[in-house]
DNA sequence: CGCCTTGTGGGGGAATCCCCCACAAGCGGG
DNA sequence: CCCGCTTGTGGGGGATTCCCCCACAAGGCG
């Protein structure tokens, strides 16, 4: 497996490549310290993976990825980061990458997901993955017990407006006046503390309310 | 680290057993072939770490764990399938479980799996956090990778809508008339394929017009 | 030079939002 | 046992928004 890696710091490069060098197959075949030198190794040798750090003079790391992306859609691309955020991985994997590291893992994290990633696979790393599961659960949670402050009639409305129904459709599929679906919104507010139904139609969707309500 | 082992399998729990004593300060304390007898073990040996098989006669793991978590919430429970699917480990995680394991793991990633569970992390085995990334991206990568036709201006108005801000305030903010903010809206509408205002906003959030438009 | 896109607006009717309000059913505590 | 609270169901009415028409100026481009 051929890798090429870029971070500004010639340090951190060298820990990377003994590190990488350490496993079994796996040779670095270039370093870049900088985002404008990234595009013109990865043309020379086709590496089978390139990381990537976020941030790099240049050109950052995003940046790199949605061309590398474009040009040798082939090459799979491990992200590396300091701070992780779920929108940050997002971010990431929406132009093109397909793995995201916070680099305080185990040395064990980085193995697997420099295969996962050459394999064409999603990876990413364990403390991210465990937010993730976290917003994927909130939805469930409410549902099973957690601190939902809605009633059944109440949540039952919010995942119509999770789903973008008007007030009328709500009111048609629930087989209740438009005014009794208005007095749900208006009660749900008030305990949510909104101020307008469009910060309602935010709540709904950023908890998950527009997939939940199915399992089970 | 104390561990209690269930599996209806002996081979399975043999195998376990010897990887588990392999890694550092782990010990195995006992074993269970069937989900009544878990309840007992946990109650006598006090483990840090559950691992539980889904499928055990008797009682199946998600039931053992909703019980034993009710009474030991302090216990780390981890679930062991072969197949697993988002639902599975929704259901397991809502009731209780700390971890999710598919069983064609690398011996690594279990070592990662119990150190997780037992400092009360969640951790959700590799293969399957790769399918939460699709669920999680599907919304986004919908149409930003491919067509997002917006203008400048109209991805200005998609981020107000994303933070639930009214028509009113967007105008105020970007100092034109709400008419030309509702134009804005009406063109997006067209361009997007999309029905109701409300949807807009589901869009607006659904790809991160709350958030990015600042990241980079 | 027309044509298209983009940004800026308006008119008007329907729908909505968001504040009031009411009443019945259930449920818990004093 | 009755009072208060919550929940579900509705209405009135004014302000606002939605969503369909429309117009015009500026810029790009074949």
């Amino acid at each position: 497996m051929q890798v090429v890696l870029a971070d500004d710091h010639t340090l951190v490069r060298a820990g990377f490549r003994r590190l990488l060098e350490a496993f079994d197959g796996v040779e670095v075949v270039a370093e870049a310290d900088n985002g404008l030198q990234v595009l013109d190794l990865v043309a020379l040798h086709r590496p089978d993976v390139l990381i990537l750090d976020v941030s790099m003079p240049g050109k950052n790391g995003l940046e790199v990825t949605g061309e590398v992306k474009e040009a040798y859609p082939e090459v799979g691309i491990l992200i590396c980061s300091m701070h992780a955020t779920l929108q940050y991985v997002k971010h990431a994997l929406s132009v093109g990458a397909s793995g995201f590291m916070v680099k305080d893992c185990a040395p064990a994290e980085l193995q697997m997901a420099l295969t996962a990633v050459a394999s064409g696979q999603t990876y990413v790393s364990q403390r991210l993955s465990g937010q993730m599961v976290d917003a994927m659960m909130r939805p469930a949670k409410a549902e099973s017990g957690g601190e939902a402050a809605l009633t059944p009639r109440q949540r039952e409305v919010m995942v119509h407006l999770a789903r973008g129904e008007t007030t009328k459709q709500i009111a048609a599929a629930m087989n209740i006046s438009v005014k009794t679906v208005e007095t749900h919104r208006a009660r749900m507010m008030e305990t949510l503390g909104l101020r307008s139904g469009t910060q309602l139609v935010r709540f709904a969707i950023q908890h998950g309310y527009d997939r939940a309500e199915s399992v089970d």
